[in-house]
DNA sequence: TCATTAACCGTCG
DNA sequence: CGACGGTTAATGA
């Protein structure tokens, strides 16, 4: 069910920056940034208190939910109490642009994490941004394709692989989506994690996730800082994971590369 | 609240 | 049997 303790915060002070954010958002390169503010301008502004649901799998899906600032995951709850996390979104990107290209439910639970600015976009203004601007569409599509490739090695990982690498295929992942080149010729994944999010996003219990990073820390693979971790030894990590005998192309991962 | 460690226990190859 | 990983509990930051 949607959720009601959104605010609507249009007019407040999160506005401006949120809406002069989109000019950022992948789904509108190639636009004017005259075109996007008009997108922008039609757009309404949100905010989500941290831990707050923004809206729930299987929630009709009203237009498209972009993050202007702060954190989100989108997950699945399971059976027994657990949360699979399918998704960690940082600004500018949109939060499930497919369920607001076909109208159909969220496909997954969309949590703030931090407290979250949030443009919304009704469907029928998307379509008729989408009639306006056929790039977008394009964008749109470059974006769902990336993630189709993405969830096709979650699956397989999740399938194949024993605890320590499906920890460490995320821990790959996750330098990927959010890499920046650490000082020491590492990769720091710039994204603020606990380790219940990392076990969150792999499948295992916290203990699990702690266990195999502790290892690979004592290992010198990784090294972690106030929740941000950086590879070290991206090499290391791979063998971990096993790459060697993986047949899937992780490099998706990485941002900016659905457009050549 | 988050992170860590250790002991224990069931499953499975 | 032994490796693996989930469960539980205790503790520290």
């Amino acid at each position: 069910m949607a959720h009601p303790g959104l605010t609507f915060a249009a007019g407040r002070a999160p506005a401006p920056e949120a809406k002069a954010a989109l000019v950022l958002c992948p789904l509108f390169a190639g636009l004017a940034a005259s075109e996007v503010e008009a997108i922008a301008a039609e757009a309404s502004v949100h905010t989500a208190r941290p831990q707050e649901t923004i809206y729930d799998e299987g929630d009709p899906c009203r237009g498209l939910w972009i993050l202007a600032s702060g954190r989100a995951r989108l997950q699945h709850s399971i059976a027994d109490g657990r949360t699979q996390v399918v998704a960690f979104r940082a600004p500018v990107a949109p939060l499930e642009p497919g369920p607001a290209l076909d109208g159909r439910g969220y496909m997954s639970t969309a949590v703030a994490v931090d407290e979250c600015a949030l443009l919304f976009l009704s469907r029928p203004r998307l379509v008729e941004v989408l009639r306006r601007h056929p790039r977008v569409l394009s964008n749109i599509i470059d974006g769902l394709c990336l993630e189709i490739r993405q969830r096709d090695i979650l699956t397989a990982n999740a399938a194949l692989k024993d605890a320590r690498g499906r920890v460490g295929c995320t821990l790959l992942q996750l330098s990927h989506q959010f890499g920046a080149p650490a000082g020491d010729g590492g990769v720091r994944i710039n994204y603020r994690l606990t380790r219940q999010d990392i076990a969150d996003r792999a499948g295992v219990t916290i203990e699990t996730a702690i266990r195999v990073l502790s290892d690979l820390q004592r290992r010198h693979v990784v090294r972690t800082d106030a929740q941000v971790i950086d590879v070290q030894d991206l090499g290391g990590l791979r063998s971990v994971t096993e790459c060697g005998d993986c047949q899937f192309d992780c490099s998706v991962f990485a941002p900016g590369n659905a457009r050549r």
